[in-house]
DNA sequence: GATATAGTTCCGAATAATGGAACTTTTCAT
DNA sequence: ATGAAAAGTTCCATTATTCGGAACTATATC
């Protein structure tokens, strides 16, 4: 049982709010696992005896949030997409930043990303890449350990040290690459490092071979904080490259800051 | 993925199966407002008193499927983004037809949409663009009427009998263009050729100058049903176009269903 | 500055969730 | 095939959560 945190509309996974946060325990249960789930499966993962567990897998079934298959395993519902669709589709703030992004992936030819933190994790809201193959990529609305990712630093970085300690302590420390960072101290480092330099990197910590240059999307009046980050393979993208393009990073997050903060109205 | 699911199961109020379905019904007028909803404007869509909503609202907040702004209103939480990306992603079924979709669009270089029943809606699962300018396309996840979309009418066509009937008594019918059907009648005439011929269209019946074929994806042991489309502008795609098309788009419908029944096992 | 409107908190009463146990179906070893 | 074990489902008295009216505070309006 995490802890409940105080303030922040994005909020972290809770096992809290009564019958809701124990339904939707369930759904993230199912929806996390790369395999299918068959009850008992469930039934391990989730501490619930059998009776309840059932009765609420049949609510979320009903509900149209999960779906149970012939071979007995559940599934993500349909709803769930419905749901999505419209929230991204009219998610202002992403739609601010999306020609920025266009503009910065022009100038570096790699993918750029946009995401905002949602506690202890990012969530990235859009991406634009060269190669459109898939058209709606998993990443957007995937999300990432703060920790190990550019975006995450960037955003960590513009953060209050309240705010910053609050969501340090509940952090979990899991190693990806060589590179991931394995404490807090490690961490406080790099952000230390971003907040001087108003960028963060990501030096292959979270995917190998996999690097990323990020700036904070931060602002007076905006009740979240974000980043937008410049991602690239290793063979083709050199740390030296990433600091090439850092400061136009800072600089269209920047833009992109002040223009949130515009529109987004003094409170958001 | 709709089971028999015994009623009720698009952004109607629901009849809400508890705590749950009250929940998620103020989740759905959330998400489908196109402006901002303040609390009092939940408050008159929502028939629920004001200390309930408010209540349930914070919960809502608290768990990340709706977000509380600066400036009082509410809007769709991060959360949902996590949850559908990996729904997407993990999705079998748009995994076998995704190929199959290609296939389809190179021969005839429209927009091709994957999609299936759930309750009297259609969900859109994917879609094939030439143009891919935008990359989460607000298309996927969204969800259309089913007496009004040529998927939709082909779904419906491939029905039982009685799956039929549950739908249709359920069925609103909502006027978008002059050609929209406007009762179950109108409705069933069409269903009779499709049936008869083995695909659908829609002759611009949800959106002036769109029009479309498409073919229904059923089979034993799949416990869903849904379908393929080619959509295009009338313009540029004549009746006799989509005529032209129609066998492809139901060989290909029938080759994913075979494929579909086979990989998603003896049940759904 | 007074009044109306919007948003928030409280608490006894009502209701829905809980969870242990019994029951049914499927799976597997013999 | 047969029986036993595991998986899945249903039931119902108890318990915890939600409900909703009313009182309260903050914000907008005149």
């Amino acid at each position: 049982m995490p802890s409940h945190d105080p303030k922040n509309m994005t909020n972290a996974p809770d096992t809290g709010t009564g019958t809701l946060g124990k339904a939707l325990a369930l759904v993230d249960i199912v929806v996390s696992s790369d395999r299918p789930l068959r009850f008992t499966d469930i039934l391990d993962i989730a501490s619930q005896p059998r009776g309840t567990l059932h009765r609420q897998l049949s609510h979320l079934v009903e509900e149209g949030l999960l779906s149970l298959r012939g071979d007995l395993t559940y599934e993500p519902g349909l709803r769930l997409l419905k749901f999505a669709a419209r929230a991204w589709a009219g998610n202002e703030f992403r739609a601010i930043a999306a020609p920025h992004l266009r503009k910065l992936h022009e100038e570096t030819g790699e993918t750029v990303h946009l995401g905002v933190l949602r506690g202890s994790e990012v969530v990235y809201l859009d991406k634009v890449e060269s190669r459109q193959t898939v058209r709606m990529q998993s990443q957007i609305g995937n999300a990432s350990p703060v920790y190990c990712t550019g975006l995450g630093k960037a955003a960590l970085s513009a953060l209050s040290p309240v705010a910053l300690r609050e969501v340090v302590s509940q952090l979990v420390f899991r190693t990806f690459t060589d590179n991931t960072h394995r404490d807090a101290i490690s961490l406080m480092s790099d952000l230390d490092e971003a907040r001087r330099l108003g960028y963060a990197f990501d030096r292959e910590e979270h995917e190998a071979e996999i690097r990323c240059v990020a700036a904070a999307i931060h602002a007076e009046g905006l009740s979240f904080t974000g980043g937008i980050s410049v991602t690239g393979p290793a063979y083709r993208v050199t740390m030296e490259q990433l600091e090439g393009w850092a400061p136009s990073v800072r600089r269209i997050a920047a833009v992109i800051s002040e223009e949130a903060a515009l529109k987004l109205g003094p409170g958001r």
